[in-house]
Formats: structure tokens, sequence, C-alpha cells
DNA sequence: TTGAAAGCGCTAACAC
DNA sequence: GTGTTAGCGCTTTCAA
């Protein structure tokens, strides 16, 4: 039962190693009948092809690296079901890769996939600036698509959502019913999802409410930081609270209302991702969802065209659209509160409702 | 910069492979003049060792598989996490199957596990029955080791909380607190942790609550199930609903409090595993902590044991104890509502409070 | 202490 | 069509 090779299979079937070879693999003809001994002879051995002896002869281990900040995002678990799925489909296999949110960790981790000889390599760089030479390293060895987040321009093949559009589909939403005073929760790093996100919040606010840039508070993607934020942005009154995901959102909105305030009344808060946890905070959380499944698909058609060896074709960037999902924590109520629970009604701007959108498309 | 090999380095420093080999694996003395001279020739050409060949040769590819149901069950990324982490730590790489919660499909991850040569085997089952055949095909060929959840009884190591002892806390404190209509919403499948949890609930609960179990919803493990139960079990008026894991619990208070009822004035709450969800949900879940850093340290060091050569020992099963965590789903205010919200009063059991426990230890 | 050589299990020339 | 054989890169006897 245990450790049937090829030789033990030539010796049953009565033939070489290199007719069974080829019966196994199909790579050239056989005679017919000699095939159906070495097939009938394999089976009843329970004969498994080395996938390392194959690997060591084909240059090949039909192995993908996905190289993660954080397992434990909520955002992630997915992206590596879809990836999973889509490597076992095609008999791949894949080495996970966790980075603890740390550029030192991932370049460990980058490097101890190479020596294992990954066929490709996705990557979700911790950091924009930070990855960037580990990546670039790793690039210039094996195929290499970076999902999610990216790190500089022109490093690699890359798939990732269109974080300006999604900002602007907020902002948008959040103009068209009515709110005026708008603050940012983001992440301070570089983080290319957050350093993206702020960009194009600062880019689209601007024309809706000039103070608004003053209002911004950065710390990074967590619960916990998201309910500190809040509290110290709540004493300038915003009624839309922009995060720069889904974390920070709920945080703030377990934060606000601890601190009184009617979300959506007073305030609408607004996340980023669409975790699942979005849909089952009180309020649900209106959110800008990435095609998760969609990231993955590409990433992978992305990785399958280098190792189909074009190899020297310029880097490519593809952009998802994301989508809005309006839910709960953004949305007017029929009957509006006659006063400001609050207290502390602000005077508002006048601005046109339909500004012009912020999508970049690809 | 590419494919330096172990041949390259001999060259370089002018001395056979074999000396290299010795060299930089320290597995035999070696002068100390060709030593430096083999050390700085690798450091200069970049070598780093090929892992297939080295496997080939070694019959080890530093390789575990951990095979688990969903990734996508917010459970069990810390889990990964953990498990990653020890065996990056110790120069080993993870091999992750997900098996889309289907036994069919783990046999299938599994066998593709074994082909690769993995030194290990991890396996989250999917369910207590039909994973059987597939572990013990598995542990037959090589070390392996259930976590979390287990399939039979004796099949290979394993290690799990103690989810008879959960379920008693559970009871305990509801008890305790003054809760006298139980229902129980679980899961229906075969799944250890299902079974074990369903099976805690009906022994303990019956001297508790004699009707009790007339009040027992099973389903799936997920907040839509979770959200459905309540609204067949609410017209029963229970003031104690305890769920077989946090998504089931969060998804029935969502529904109860849609139902009118106010949780926990009306009806306590509680979940089990502590997933980062249960802190968020309004009101934030008691439930039961699963220790995951334990489960993942505990599995690796029998998994370790095992490599280590001790195969014929028996099975081990180490059971973990579980921690209760009250959180404000279950928790009686301090100054409870004059009268019963949903105008259902029902009458109630009189029981002593301090009920033997549950815990059956290892 | 060092080198030559065998061989892990497999595939692909290259012969016949 | 089929067999023989040379490696893939490494570790480890076995000799020297």
């Amino acid at each position: 039962m245990a450790d049937v090779t090829l030789k033990d299979v030539a010796r049953v079937s009565g033939c070489s190693v290199a007719t069974v070879s080829r019966v196994l693999a199909g790579t050239r003809p056989v005679g017919a009948e000699v095939a159906h001994r070495v097939r009938a002879a394999a089976e009843s051995l329970g004969y498994r092809p080395n996938q390392v002896a194959r690997a060591l002869r084909n240059r090949s281990t039909g192995t993908i690296g996905l190289v993660l900040p954080q397992i434990t995002n909520p955002f992630f678990p997915v992206l590596v079901r879809e990836v999973e799925h889509a490597l076992h489909a095609g008999g791949r296999a894949l080495l996970l890769a966790d980075c603890d949110d740390d550029p030192a960790t991932e370049a460990n981790r980058i490097t101890a996939l190479l020596d294992r000889q990954v066929d490709a390599l996705l990557v979700i760089p911790v950091d924009e600036t930070h990855s960037r030479d580990a990546v670039a390293l790793a690039e210039s060895r094996v195929p290499l698509v970076m999902l999610d987040r990216v790190c500089g321009p022109g490093i690699a093949d890359a798939v990732a959502v269109d974080n300006a559009a999604g900002v602007g589909l907020v902002l948008d939403h959040l103009a068209g019913t009515g709110r005026r005073r708008f603050c940012f929760l983001g992440a301070a790093g570089t983080a290319s999802t957050a350093v993206e996100r702020r960009m194009a919040y600062e880019a689209g606010v601007a024309a809706l409410d000039p103070q608004a840039p003053g209002r911004t508070e950065l710390g990074d993607f967590s619960l916990e930081w998201g309910r500190a934020a809040a509290e110290r942005i709540w004493p300038a009154r915003p009624d839309a609270v922009i995060c720069g995901n889904d974390l920070i959102a709920v945080g703030a909105v377990q934060r606000l209302r601890q601190l009184g305030a009617d979300v959506p009344g007073d305030v609408a808060v607004t996340g980023f991702d669409d975790i699942p946890m979005a849909s089952l905070a009180e309020p649900n959380l209106t959110t800008v969802r990435q095609p998760a499944a969609a990231v993955a698909a590409e990433a992978l058609r992305l990785l399958d065209q280098r190792l189909a060896g074009r190899t020297t074709e310029a880097h490519q960037f593809v952009r998802l659209a994301p989508e809005l999902v309006v839910r709960a924590s953004s949305i007017r109520r029929a009957t509006p509160p006659g006063t400001s629970p609050s207290g502390t009604a602000e005077a508002h701007l006048n601005l046109p409702l339909d500004r012009g959108h912020l999508e970049t498309g690809t």
C-alpha cells in the first residue's frame, strides 16, 4: 500500500518504466493491449505518481504561493477560497503564507516560497512601498500577480478594485441623499487600498464640502481604531462618516451610538469591502462591495497567461468595478426627526447633487 | 541570479558537491578553511538549496497539509494563522485545502495533498461520519492530527475543545441568572462539534427544564438559518436561546429583535466559538471561547511527536477547556422591566441554581 | 577530512 | 511502439 513507484508498475505489467510513464501521461502513442495491462497494474497496485519526483524532473511543482497580509482580516478568506478552488480544479495546490501585516515577515515568506519552487506567486502586498523590493525581486524569478492591493506602478501584473470609483459612488450617494458635512476615517499606512481611498476622498470631497479635509482621521484598518476615531470626530458633528473599510465603519457606528448619535438619522456611516460583518452590523452597513470572485479569477487568468509563456509582455493592471451596496446606515428615514437630537445643527452647504463621477475606469 | 545549484558553488569554491553539501548542512566536520571558501562562494552566488530536490532525496518535503471545511467560516482563519506561523517558524510550509463543506471534496483534497508528499496532515473533518474513511486512509500513510472537529473514536490523534463542558458553562450561567425556559438552535449535521454540543445540551437541560427538548431546532451553522430558526422558536416564548455557534446566535438575535423581543430582557441568547463578530453584535454576544492558539499549538505538538517517530503509540485525544465569555446578550438588567414587554409571561420552573457541572474533562 | 558515485522517482531524448 | 539511459539537484554511503 505504501510507495508504489513506476518501477513496480513496470515490473507487474511486464514492460519498461518509460512505457508506463507514457501510458499514464498519455504523452505518446502506446499499444492498446500494453496500455491496458499497464493501467490494470497501476490500478491494482494503487499507484500514485510522486509529485515531488515529477516536479524535480519537470521543473514545475504545480504549486502556487499565496502571500497575504493577515488571514484574520475578514476580507481575505473569501479571496483565499476562490483561489484555492480554482487551483485545485486545475490540479495545482496552494501554499499559503500569512505575513502578520509585517513587510519583513512578508519578505521572508516570499523567499521561503521561492525556495520551495512555487510555479508562481499571488501576492497581496502588505504595504505599497515597503513591500516593493521583495515583490520586485520575486517577480524576476517567477510569474507574479498582485491582487486586491498593489505596490508601485509597473512592478508586476496586478488586479484590484477601482478604489477611486468606489469612493466616488459613496460620495455621490451621500451627497445625493442630502449629506453635507463629510468626514473620513481611513488608514494612515501606505497599503495601496488605504492610499487610493484616502486620495479619492480628498479629491472628491473638496467640491462638496471645503471644510471636509480638516475632518479626516487616519489610523489603521481596525475596528478598535474605528471606535477611537469616531470619538475624536464626533464633536465636529459631521452628517456623513466615510470609512476606509468596513471594520473601521463598524467600530465607528458602535461608538457613535454610544455617544448618543442616531445612525443614520444624525449621521450616515459607510464602509468599504462588504465583508460578511457589514450586513450584520446594527444598522446594516452601506458599503462598497469588492468583486472578490472576479478579482481571484482575473488574477489567475493573468498568472496562467504568464505561465503560458508570454513572459516578456508589459505588466498588466486590471481594475475591476466596485458596486455600491446601500443599506440602513446611510438611509434617511421617511419621517425625519423634527429636531436635531444632538442639538448641534450646522449650516449646510448648497451644492448641486449630481456632481461629476470620480471613476477612472481601467 | 537564477538557479544556482550545488554544483555551481562547488566549482567556484574549488571542491566537490559533497563537501559543499556537508558545509551547508553542517552534517559532518569539514576543514575550516574549505568551509569558509564554500560559504563565501554560496553567499556571493546567492545560492539557495532547491527544496524539491532535497525533498526527493530526503523523502521529506517539509510541507504540512491543512484540510478544513470552509475558510470563510469565521472561526477558522485564526486557527490557520496560528498553524501557519508555527510551521514557518520551523522552516516548514503550509499547503491549504478548502473542502467547501463537502466530504467528497474533502477526500479529493486529502489525496491531492498526499500525492504531493506532505509530511503530515492537519485535518478539521467536515463530518463526523462521512469524513471517516478518507481520514483513516490518510492516517495510514502519514502522521495525521484532527483539530477542532473530530471523527470517530481512535481513528487518529485529535485535539478539540471540550464542547460538553462549554455547553455546561452556558447552562450554569443561564440557570444561575434565573432563566427557566430553554431552547436550542443547533446544527443538524454530524460535524462533531454539532453533535457534541447538541448532546451536551440535551443531557444538561433535562434537569433544568423538562419541556426544553421539545424546543430544539436543528439546521446548519449559518447566520441565515439562525434567523429562520429564531422565528420558529419565538412563539414558544423561551427566556434563553442557546445556540450551537456564534453565527446562529447572531442571526437569532437579529430576528428576535425584529420580532419585538428584548434581548436580553425577554430572552437571553448565547453562542459558541467567540468569533470576532460575537463581540460586535448588538447586544454583544455571550459565548464560549475556544482557545484557538492552544488548539493549534497542541495539534502541532502531537504532529511533531508522531513525526519524531513514536508512531506506534495509541491515538491521543486532547480536550482543551473552553471559557465562558459573558457579554450583554445574556445579562439581566439591573432594573428589570416591570412588565414583560411581549405580554406572554410564562410559568417558570423552580430548580436549584447550582446544578452539577457537565464537564467531562479530557 | 574529502571526493566519486549511487540513487530518490520521474520524464524525455535517443535508439531500435 | 517500445526499451535504454541520462539526468533534474540533492544527500549519503563508501573509499581514499
